[in-house]
DNA sequence: TATTTGACCAAGA
DNA sequence: ATCTTGGCCAAAT
């Protein structure tokens, strides 16, 4: 396979995708770029070079947590709610309705 | 080059 | 329902 791009580009690429009030998970984006990386995913959102630019509070984890944020799961959340997201308990509320999928 | 590190995931003595 | 365990893959050490 010829991967001209870095793995993580193409992260930020369909994270970017991705509209507001709606969230994704890390395997989905794994998905759509054909990898099965969930977690280097996550690893890349860490580093985040593109801190503005890339939506990296709407991915979550596939089983509805709300996973990690670099500036804390608390402001995650916090940030959630105000794009009409809300969360129980580290939980997505409605997280089936919520989700944003790239097929 | 080899080993370790995660913002993960699915399954289960 | 909750916790543990093994597997996963790119990047950083």
């Amino acid at each position: 396979m010829v991967r001209k791009q870095k793995f993580s580009e193409r992260c930020y690429f369909f994270l970017r995708k991705v509209p507001k009030g709606k969230v994704t998970t890390y395997k989905e984006i794994a998905k759509a770029m054909h990898s099965k990386a969930y977690r280097a995913v996550g690893n890349a959102m860490n580093k985040n070079p593109y801190a503005p630019r890339v939506p990296c509070h709407r991915v979550v984890s596939s089983t509805g947590e709300i996973g990690g944020y670099a500036h804390g799961t608390r402001k995650k959340i916090e940030m959630l709610g105000k794009e009409g997201i809300k969360v129980k308990n580290e939980k997505i509320v409605d997280f089936e309705k919520k989700i944003y999928k790239f097929d």
